[in-house]
DNA sequence: TGTACATCAGTGAACGCGCGTTCACTGATGTAC
DNA sequence: TGTACATCAGTGAACGCGCGTTCACTGATGTAC
């Protein structure tokens, strides 16, 4: 009897990629071991070889997840940039670096909730670990983009210094609570339209709050 | 053999009083029908006689948190008017009355994250249904509280007339982001005390940037 | 190049688990007479 | 006030379920000679 698939080749990888179409649909809750080695085409234990436990599983899948994130933002930090006129200053360029940076992350929220609720997945037992999100094709974490667009914005002059410190803080709360609102909370009812509409307004909010 | 809990007084209560303990400790997902029952002294059928199924018993611990929730906000806007100098003007009580809510919706995420997660749960099967909000005693919902707030900012000449459409969405993005990547999210690695110093931050970003 | 052998990735049967839900029941309580 | 009876809240045994995890195994592959 031919067991064709007796080496597969790179089962860590088709089990990431399996869990990541589950979590796709739904979200981590539904990146069930043993639903993730069935889509993989692959007994359940031959997920043992390659994860701990299921947790280790799903916390690939997050991190995969993760990634996905943080190259939506690449790519709309890049368009943003692109849209920009050929003569456009520093201070027009910090804020449309920043800008991106908001709109990529909810752009992100919104075409692929499962994903995004996926990134945000904690282990358990990791509770209290130091968290690093991953990279994009970039090289950056969501976090560095946006780093990187606040300290743009002091040196173009339209951030005071004295307000940099923590900034990250105050803007990523402010899309992210946005994102999880809509996309999952009481504000879930609002249409797309809408809540396009009010991203616009939440970013200029930030970008005059801060 | 006598039954003595035979007739039990008010089950229906008993139950979300031990479903909101369990959700006390780690959120929604511990409101386990069987462990509700046994933290109530009851047979596990015995729900069956107050609640449809497992999702409503957890919709009415949900709906339980969020008044608690509500009750927060409440003290703390009652606190904070009470800190105002007699004399304080329109402009003053109205910015207190904001930022209070802010505040009581923060120190409740962090006082109670369990509690807080499990009033932002939401049934599979209403995802699309017409989400509001549980009221505390004093009969109004957080986003009502909130809408209350931003009217008398309106009312003081604090916040343009033209800016108040929508408002609401634009403050509660800013504080739920911030709760839930504190108490979930990558950001729970950040102290009480630093936190507390960013919410303060937060808030008046948000009383700037509207 | 051919053969013997060690490695170890994937197998499949089995396990115990706690869950949500059902069902025929029982007996405390309220009500009608 | 006392008795018969209907009601229905809570019982407890039973169900099937899919899960995560374990374990002795097997056979494709790489390597040593």
């Amino acid at each position: 009897m031919a067991r064709s698939t007796y080496r597969h080749g790179d089962l860590h990888r088709a089990l990431i990629d399996a869990g990541l179409e589950l979590a796709r649909e739904s979200g981590p809750d539904a990146v069930v071991l043993r639903e993730t080695t069935r889509k993989a085409q692959v007994a359940a234990s031959a997920a043992y070889r390659h994860f701990a436990d299921r947790d280790a599983l799903v916390h690939a899948v997050s991190m995969a997840a993760q990634a996905h994130l943080a190259e939506a933002i690449e790519r709309a930090q890049a368009e943003e940039l692109a849209k920009l006129p050929a003569d456009a200053d520093d201070v027009a360029r910090s804020r449309a670096l920043l800008r991106s940076v908001g709109a990529g992350y909810l752009g992100f929220a919104w075409a692929e909730p499962g994903w995004f609720r996926t990134a945000f997945w904690v282990h358990e037992d990791l509770r209290d670990a130091a968290a690093r999100m991953a990279a994009g094709p970039g090289g950056k974490t969501p976090f560095q983009m946006l780093s990187h667009a606040l300290d743009a914005m002091v040196d173009s002059g339209v951030l005071p210094e004295d307000q940099r410190r923590g900034a990250e803080v105050l803007a990523w709360s402010t899309v992210h609570g946005m994102a999880t609102l809509t996309i999952d909370g009481p504000l879930r009812v609002i249409d797309p339209a809408t809540r396009r509409m009010l991203a616009e307004r939440l970013l200029l909010m930030v970008e005059r709050g801060l």
